[in-house]
RNA sequence: GUUCGCGUGGCGUAAUCGGAUAACGCAAUCGCCUCCUAAGCGAUAGACUGUGGGUUCAAUUCCCGCCGCGAACGCCA
């Protein structure tokens, strides 16, 4: 069958469950005396180095029971076992027994399964039936999107892709920071300072302008604050004066915003944010109340924790009556609750916020509703600058759209001097940029802190976004110029390049669930990093032009499938991959 | 001060819920385009995994102390 034949004879979804479980057929053929089966599976591990093995056994834990060397009885457990046909070989090695797939046989299902799904090689029905709502990116109104929201915004879109991928119904949340005195203060320079048509053309930075020289005013005109104050209540109390300035405010961050969104890939379902809860917040206060949880401590109206929990009290209301953040994240848990009844719902915050939600989380649970247990706080490590904190007031801060701009530019010089006949030049620059800054911001574990600096994000070499986007465009290449008629000759795929590339292949669908379940979407990126890496290798090893025809064919299928997993892959960390670059 | 998180070659990171010789990239040095994209590939050099104990046949991984860095710790979000 030629790999491309392949594509379309299998028309049953073959997902995960219906593969074989290597693990499990490994540890049922392994049997000693008073060990359960549980124990024998959770002691098989996958090799380290696939020139011992491809799975392996340690026999140290039962040496004190049954009274004999490891060596020992790794030696007894391979004389008792009868090799059955998926397996190659089974060695005793210094106290592990080593077993080797037989490589054919594992290749052939590989291929052949991997090249029926296609694209949909990785999804799963795990998530079936079940909603997942992710609060992410969350921007304030009238404030650039700075290099600070990056992680909880691409974090939070990967993990949105990828619990699609799994079967989940998502719901993406931007929670808008769209309520507080700051627009009193944004009405109050708009009149004074305002024009309508350079905020309309200039967006944000035209608002951020007039919010600046409001502060600076107001330091030697302090009574401004008052009128501020003012405004916002009119806000509040639906004044349409008031109400048509801040909805045009929130209109036009939005407006200026989606362009970052729209280069980033990012979507949401709900852009329901602070003021969206503004009424929704006295039925919960009711509630703690009637509950008898609530407590007034210097006029403040507080939640206290059990001694046990060794937490802070969480602050309800303000002296002065006004409600806090704690509060509008409760009515947005509720809320949330009841529109959507998720099976989970995540926060893509940074680590600052922990005490916060996990106050909030127990608040919830002691209120009586089990399904606290159910909302999770993602946390992220910081962005500093050189060193520095971010601050948009000390003007310590990088735009990401300036980031995203530079990154352009300098993949555009890249390609004038490498590839200057390149069709599409503007767009391949755009796609190579972006990738660099977002796949950077996905490569290490999210709890990480991230110092910035634009020597790293302009690096397009080693482990970068655009080295996998090269290799991607190889793949495109290869299966473009090449053509072959021939079935596929799968012992051809059985050298060590090929075969570990074919291994890595398969785990595809195990490193997107992994990366759902510890909300990591490194996992992926780090993945599809290595799964370039051993293309690579393959590649060089392995001329496909020059091959017979039967060669070429189990080859081009290997470069199809890789091809089609990059592309999956990447999009799930809201990267696209130019054919040609 | 209290609580939480982090500490791996010069720098940035990895190590599949304890497993075999700690892996990769950047930077450095050297090599590879008459041949499928050199944004690539290979090689050399570079680490007592902060530190001192403990548990274990086995610790980067688990537990305790110490040191260093970061964050949070009542009317901001």
């Amino acid at each position: 069958m030629s790999y491309k034949t392949a594509m379309w004879c299998c028309s049953d979804l073959m997902f995960k469950g219906h593969k074989m479980d290597y693990k499990v057929e490994i540890a049922k053929l392994i049997k000693i005396d008073d060990v359960s089966f549980d124990e024998i599976l959770s002691l098989v591990v996958a090799a380290k180095d696939s020139a011992l093995a491809d799975f392996a056994f340690p026999c140290f834990k039962f040496a004190k029971t049954l009274r004999k060397s490891p060596v020992i009885i790794a030696n007894e457990i391979v004389s008792s076992i009868e090799k059955p046909a998926f397996i190659e070989s089974i060695e005793a090695v210094n106290g592990y027994v080593n077993f080797k797939l037989s490589k054919l046989n594992f290749v052939k299902e590989t291929v052949d399964k991997t090249l029926a799904l296609g694209e949909s090689f990785g999804k799963s029905t795990e998530g079936a039936g079940k909603t997942i709502c992710i609060d992410y990116s969350s921007i304030n109104i009238a404030k650039p999107f700075h290099m600070g929201h990056l992680s909880t915004t691409v974090i939070g879109a990967a993990l949105y892709r990828i619990y699609k991928k799994l079967g989940y119904s998502v719901v993406g949340i931007n929670h808008l920071g769209d309520w507080g005195t700051q627009f009193g203060k944004l009405i109050v320079a708009y009149k004074m300072w305002g024009d309508k048509e350079d905020i309309n053309n200039r967006g944000i930075n035209a608002l951020l302008e007039i919010y600046v020289k409001f502060h600076k005013e107001a330091e030697s005109n302090p009574e401004l604050n008052d009128t501020a104050r003012n405004w916002f209540k009119k806000i509040e109390d639906g004044d349409s004066e008031a109400m048509e300035l801040f909805l045009w405010f929130k209109e036009v961050t939005l407006r200026d915003v989606q362009k970052i969104y729209d280069r980033l890939d990012v979507h949401f379902d709900s852009y329901n944010g602070e003021s969206f809860y503004n009424d929704k917040m006295q039925p919960v206060i009711d509630e703690l109340e009637a509950k008898g949880l609530t407590k007034i401590s210097n006029g403040a109206t507080i939640v206290e924790f059990d001694q046990s929990e060794d937490m802070p009290p969480c602050l309800i209301k303000k002296a002065d009556g006004a409600t806090l953040y704690a509060t509008r994240d409760m009515a947005a848990a509720f809320y949330r609750k009841n529109t959507y009844d998720f099976y989970k719902s995540l926060y893509v915050v940074a680590y600052q916020q922990n005490l916060h939600f996990k106050q909030l989380f127990k608040v919830i649970e002691m209120m009586g509703y089990d399904w606290a247990k159910d909302m999770i706080h993602v946390p992220f490590g910081m962005v500093s600058i050189e060193g520095g904190k971010l601050s948009t007031r000390d003007g310590n801060v990088v735009f990401l759209e300036d980031v995203l701009n530079t990154a352009r530019d300098k993949a555009l010089e890249i390609i004038n001097e490498k590839n200057p006949d390149l069709e599409n030049k503007q767009d391949v620059a755009e796609m190579v940029g972006t990738g660099a800054v977002v796949f950077g911001a996905l490569v290490g574990s999210r709890i990480k802190d991230i110092s910035f600096s634009y020597d790293k994000v302009l690096n397009f070499e080693g482990e970068t976004g655009p080295y996998v986007q090269y290799t991607y465009a190889r793949c495109c290449s290869l299966l473009n110029k090449i053509e072959s008629s021939g079935s596929i000759n799968y012992d051809n795929l059985t050298s060590t390049e090929s075969y570990e590339l074919i291994k890595l292949i398969d785990k595809y669908p195990d490193i997107v669930e992994d990366a759902g379940a510890k909300y990591e979407p490194s996992i992926v990126t780090r993945y599809i990093y290595n799964l370039a890496v051993q293309f690579n290798k393959f590649y060089l090893e392995q001329n496909i032009s020059n091959s017979n025809e039967q060669d070429k064919c189990a080859r081009l299928a290997v470069v199809k499938i890789v091809q089609n997993i990059i592309k999956d892959g990447m999009s799930l960390l809201g990267i696209k991959c130019p054919t040609k670059m």
